[in-house]
DNA sequence: AGGATTTTGAGGTGCGTGCCTCAGAAATTT
DNA sequence: AAATTTCTGAGGCACGCACCTCAAAATCCT
């Protein structure tokens, strides 16, 4: 049987009291006490029950997810996964719900963060620019006593829940490499914009693996669409006018739907190798159509329970199994959807 | 707050105990008041709280997972994360061990799981092969009571958990038609022996898209190394003396590490496109080394909480979320590793 | 209708922990 | 030494459910 507060107790020769004082970490208990009650935890190897303790806390946890308001496929099906969590996990008194953030105004976000209260909220998972305001307003809400965790948009801290973007990219160039084989020419690298830390550091990667290994390919400089197809259309038409030997499209982007359609109609495809990023209704029909080629991608589903598992794991002071959040970056052809 | 079984009895206009029966299938109760308190759980929109309820039962979920006492590296990789779980499982209730079957004797194999007992197992995870009297100890074991599932090598049942080893062909298929481009010539199947499905399932994956998309590859018959290194060497050696055209080598079975030795101890893999099965340290390295351009894996750790969870499903009589289920085929290249 | 049988209700206990109160002990200050 | 202040212990209630007992009610059979 495994010790329970009982043994514990009796193994530190203080009370329940004491015990749950020191468990919790309550004010009131003299140093020495707090270290003999540690001591027999690590004598007797007491483990906290976690069901019991769940239970008895009334309350289970509750994690939301701040995301910006306006998002694409990829955005759509991370929702999705947090709805699907969130009713799972109502037998086992977890709860997610989403808070939308105002993406053009880093003021306002972080207003909406700075009114999270930690009644409602015990974890909370973050994608949103750098802004010194939010960087503020996280800060605020540690002190307040929301665990917090960056997501997917990288904040270049530790325990960030997504992929090492740059070798998403390197991973992309070496396929890119490996798929044209002896072909030589130019390659076309397209994203929303370049602002973002995320387009940055893949195509850095990209090059890296380009630029090193595959002497005969060159890529151009990146293409930005600003989410508008108009632009994407426009962009798109003038580098293929401009350059008759591309042999490669790249989308960096996130939101590969309107760049897939336009690259389409433009006849932009044929016989050439296209790489996307994420898997999205769009990418997953264009994979099967043999409209590009592959797709990096991170698993949503598995982005968020792994936000889940941090933020839990902190809020109960544990430690987490680093193997299992570390989120893998994928390769999809046609044959692996 | 959501309803418990005491808002449920209300509903239901019964007592807590005939709620009890209703929930807990116990025998003594009319079909007209199962169907009452059914009614009244999708009224209410009752859902058993599931902390509660292990807590109550007293005994956590213990788990099994029959493998064969003979394992490679991938094995080893499996048994390290059902320690890992087991040990993170604990503060949930949960554990997990491994029962060791005897791979050589099938009807040794069979007894073992019959002398398992629902006293001490919830459910057990089985990778066997498909002999009768596997089949019908497994039966049994169901009869008393303990839940089942196949893992990773193929039973063909619905609720397997493991990748779909033709697509997992094809997929390696794919990428080798790629990675030769426009080269032409022969390529070397390999595999530990023909006669399990999963090398079977592979082959026939890898074939089809070879043989469809790629009019200038010929796969040679499949050479068998029966996990025995002199036998490797000789076959490779052989199918090298034999033919001056092989331009690629496909390494089906989920033990590389000695194959990998070989063909580079033979220099095989030179300026040829080497593909395997399964991350392991000897794949991982030989990746990183350039000796193989790909590696088609599926994730140990992924496999086991993946059955754990079905079988946890199975205990409590729940849904299982399909989508988290299925078991990608990973794609790994140098870069995404 | 009567007895035998099946079905239901009422109530209790316990799981391991969180959280609360209050009194008494121990350490510290005056 | 007395008066504070700081720690500690004993105890109880609660969480939502599983599991148990026993008696009462409903249904069945002859």
């Amino acid at each position: 049987m495994r010790p329970t507060t009982r043994d514990l107790a009796k193994a530190a020769g203080v009370s329940l009291a004491t015990v749950d004082r020191v468990l919790n970490g309550r004010a009131g208990v003299r140093k020495k006490t707090v270290d003999a009650v540690n001591d027999a935890i690590r004598r007797i190897g007491f483990e906290r029950n976690q069901i019991a303790a769940t239970l008895a806390r009334q309350r289970g946890y509750r994690f939301g997810f701040a995301l910006p308001r306006s998002g694409g496929e990829f955005m759509e099906e991370i929702l999705d996964r947090i709805r699907e969590f969130d009713k799972a996990g109502r037998a086992e008194m977890v709860e997610a719900r989403v808070i939308h953030l105002d993406d053009q105004n880093p003021h306002r976000a972080a207003r909406t963060l700075s009114r999270l209260s930690a009644e409602d909220l015990d974890g909370l998972a973050i994608m949103a620019p750098e802004t010194p305001q939010i960087r503020d307003a996280i800060q605020r809400m540690r002190e307040r006593g929301i665990q917090t965790v960056p997501f997917v948009s990288n904040q270049q801290e530790d325990g960030f829940v997504g992929i090492d973007n740059r070798a998403a990219g390197a991973t992309a160039g070496r396929l890119m490499g490996r798929f044209l084989g002896s072909v030589q020419g130019a390659i076309v690298a397209l994203t929303e914009t370049t602002q973002s830390r995320d387009s940055l550091e893949r195509r850095l990667g990209f090059d890296s693996v380009i630029n090193h290994e595959y002497p005969g390919l060159r890529i151009l400089p990146t293409l930005e669409t600003h989410g508008d197809p108009g632009r994407t259309e426009l962009v798109l038409r003038n580098v293929l006018a401009a350059h008759d030997d591309i042999v490669g499209l790249y989308l960096m982007g996130a939101e590969a739907h309107t760049p897939i359609d336009i690259a389409r109609h433009l006849q932009a495809t044929e016989n050439r190798v296209t790489i996307a990023h994420e898997r999205t209704p769009s990418t997953e029909a264009a994979l099967r159509q043999g409209d590009i080629a592959a797709v990096i991608h991170q698993d949503p589903g598995h982005l968020v329970r792994s936000a889940v598992r941090i933020l839990r794991a902190k809020c109960e002071n544990r430690a987490i199994l680093a193997s299992q959040e570390r989120i893998r970056i994928e390769i999809l052809i046609a044959e692996n959807l």
